[in-house]
DNA sequence: AAAAAGACTTAGAAAAATTTTT
DNA sequence: AAAAATTTTTCTAAGTCTTTTT
């Protein structure tokens, strides 16, 4: 049965592929594509072949299953004499554990997660390689040692961005920098330094990089591939899965966003002593490969939590994680857990929104601003705000943490936000609200000083007790998920279906895109402009001027064709050679230059609408990607137009589900 | 009850890869 | 063929939220 499924798929893809190309893509193209995927293919074999040397080494018992499967697939692989396309499945097997029944149990919190794991540890970078390129210091040259030179390679990473003029970054790097130094150095003066040549050195280094020829650079990956093949995966379960970030953190100067205190403070090598190995009581404990002489700071074997290995950051001396990649069954399970739980709160949202309406009028403070804060968050899908420390943190606000300051009233009502949230990445809305709440923080914000905290007698953990008295699983960034999923549904739902055959593929594209900058909008998911946007606005707005230009000439062209009296035009030999010779051709030729001026403005507006804003972060963790399975299935798009390839192998588990889904 | 620890999700920047334009 | 623009992937910072400790 799976089989033919698979089949069925596969077909179904080729007819779609075909359909695609032929829009657009010529024969050359087209050939130029096959011997891609024909490489590609190659390519894959060899990694299947590593693979099975990985399974092999494994001693687990489970294994022996998997094997019979894999030969039993290749053989099936085998058998037909030509293979006319590969589809991803082909690539990577998935762990396809939404097949079971219950399978995504283990996604629970302190659920078991395996009973049999093993994996090769972590992969450390190389010893920093000296260039001997010096520094000078008021205009005399400076030789550095290694230890001094390597922060100095950092400052320089650093040239055009933000960073390069931050008072504190400035500040924490120079005592990085001077901290490499005797206490007697004559290095005393920041401004002093000109690191120019240790940069110039660095950028010849990187554009020689950027140069390289596309055999060069594929070979380079290759051998990237082969030196981290090793710990790029785990075995959980006995199936072979993808670890997220197996390469320990490279030293550099610490880019924390916004106006970070810790900005520019050197975030040193991690060595195997400060981290803390997880994986199977009956598996081998890896050695530490690249650092010969060392040794691990522990070696755990705890199955209910999802973490490969755990280590100290030395900038913020809280622990980070190293996890399995977002493709993988135990990142994928509590993903599914996730969009069901915001799928219930549809139905309970009703039972809450009544709760605090009416709790918004109670005679108790706590629950007043509990209910008001609920309404923000339900409303407005803002986060829900905790606690920040800034001297050691950016300061920023949620929910919670709003000040009178964030805040402007405008009676009778409407509320004007204007905060730094998350990353740093600003806040602006002006929103009507109701009465109610309108007068609630009139009153909240009342003989308050503007650094005052509006909501100060609600905590996240108030926020969230309260929640759990409607469903048990209900937290503050469940209204997140929620609200983005049922905006996108909402916005889809309005496409027409029986203009269905109007919409061409790209069409569709623009429609989905539509919807989901709603839901990025709606949660703010923003993106610096891009450093050339002005340029190529400029370019764009040339070609339209150009382009309104061609309209005109051709419209008086047309005039004078009608009516030889009318004035003729004075256009030169080339140009007038262009121009059509009579009325019915000049006509179409018209509407067809006032159809392509059109587009072009509309891509014009579309550039300038997306500059800030960014689609991706609701596609990855927002939107119920079941939605837009349905969609697409609904209008026949494919789905590699709107889920490039991580977002599919993020949700192999949304992808069978039929066009009739919902999100309720 | 408050604070800290611990674990995991969400986020934009930057790098890399790919596609489009010149 | 090169350059520019755009998309995709990688990287790691910055949140949330539950559990444990004080």
């Amino acid at each position: 049965k799976d089989k033919k499924e698979k089949k069925e798929k596969k077909d179904k893809k080729l007819k779609k592929d075909g359909k695609d190309k032929k829009d657009k893509k010529d024969k050359k193209e087209k050939k130029e594509k096959k011997d891609k995927k024909d490489k590609k293919d190659k390519k894959e074999k060899k990694n299947k072949k590593n693979k099975k040397l990985v399974v092999k080494k494994g001693n687990l018992k489970r294994v022996k299953g998997m094997m019979k499967k894999k030969v039993a697939q290749q053989k099936a692989q085998q058998k037909p004499s030509k293979v006319i396309a590969k589809t991803e499945d082909d690539y990577e097997p998935v762990n396809r554990w939404w097949e079971q029944e219950d399978g995504a149990a283990a996604g629970k919190r302190g659920a078991k997660k395996w009973d049999t794991f093993e994996h090769h540890g972590l992969m450390f970078s190389e010893d920093y390689v000296p260039h001997g390129i010096r520094m000078k210091y008021a205009g005399e040259e400076v030789r550095l040692t290694p230890a001094q030179e390597e922060v100095a390679n950092f400052w320089t990473s650093v040239k055009g961005s933000e960073y390069e003029k931050k008072e504190v970054f400035i500040k924490n790097f120079w005592a990085a920098f001077t901290a490499k130094f005797p206490e007697d150095t004559h290095i005393k003066d920041f401004n002093k330094c000109d690191f120019n040549d240790i940069w110039e050195h660095r950028e010849q280094e990187r554009q020689a990089r950027l140069n390289r020829t596309k055999e060069e650079k594929d070979e380079a990956s290759k051998k990237e591939k082969e030196g981290s093949y090793l710990f790029s995966h785990a075995l959980i379960n006995g199936v072979r899965e993808r670890i997220g970030n197996f390469k320990l953190e490279p030293p550099q100067l610490f880019r924390g966003r916004g106006e970070h205190p810790k900005q520019g403070m050197l975030k040193k090598r991690t060595f195997s002593e400060a981290i803390t190995i997880n994986i199977g009581p009956d598996a081998c404990v890896p050695r530490v490969l690249g650092l010969p002489g060392h040794a691990w700071k522990d070696v755990v074997h705890e199955n209910t939590v999802t973490w490969i290995a755990n280590f100290e950051d030395s900038i913020t001396l809280d622990s980070k994680y190293v996890l399995f990649a977002a493709n993988s069954g135990i990142k994928g399970q509590p993903d599914l857990l996730k969009y069901d739980r915001a799928r219930r709160l549809v139905s309970t949202i009703g039972k809450i929104r009544e709760s605090y309406t009416k709790l918004q009028t109670s005679q108790h403070l706590v629950d007043r601003q509990k209910a008001t804060a609920t309404y923000f968050i339900d409303r407005l899908a803002l986060r829900v705000g905790g606690e920040k420390d800034t001297e050691e943190e950016a300061d920023t606000v949620g929910c919670c943490s709003l000040r009178c300051e964030h805040l402007t009233l405008e009676p009778p009502d409407t509320i004007s936000f204007d905060f730094l949230g998350k990353d740093s990445i600003r806040y602006q809305n002006t929103v009507v609200v109701t009465e109610q709440v309108f007068h609630n923080i009139d009153m909240f914000m009342k003989d308050k000083k503007p650094e005052e905290n509006v909501f100060d007698k609600v905590t996240p953990t108030v926020l969230n007790d309260y929640f759990k008295d409607f469903m048990d699983d209900l937290s503050a960034k469940v209204f997140r998920t929620y609200n983005a999923s049922y905006t996108l549904q909402k916005e889809l739902l309005k496409f027409p279906m029986d203009k269905m055959h109007h919409y061409s593929q790209d069409d569709l594209v623009k429609y989905y895109n539509d919807a989901n900058r709603e839901v990025a909008v709606l949660c703010n998911h923003q993106k610096a402009v891009s450093k050339n946007h002005a340029e190529s606005m400029d370019k764009m707005n040339a070609v339209k001027a150009k382009m309104e230009k061609d309209c005109k000439t051709l419209r008086r062209h047309l005039s004078s064709l009608n009516d030889p009296r009318n004035e003729k035009l004075k256009v030169k030999g080339e140009e007038a050679a262009k121009l059509p010779s009579n009325a019915a051709s000049c006509k179409k030729k018209i509407s067809e230059a006032k159809m392509r001026l059109e587009k072009h403005v509309k891509q014009m507006e579309l550039k300038e609408d997306n500059k800030t804003v960014s689609l991706g972060t609701s596609k990855m963790n927002y939107m119920d990607p079941r939605i837009t399975v349905a969609w697409c299935k609904k209008v026949d798009l494919s789905i590699e137009r709107v889920f490039p390839r991580t977002v599919r192998s993020k949700f192999p588990w949304a992808m069978h589900f039929p066009s009739s889904y919902v999100f309720e």
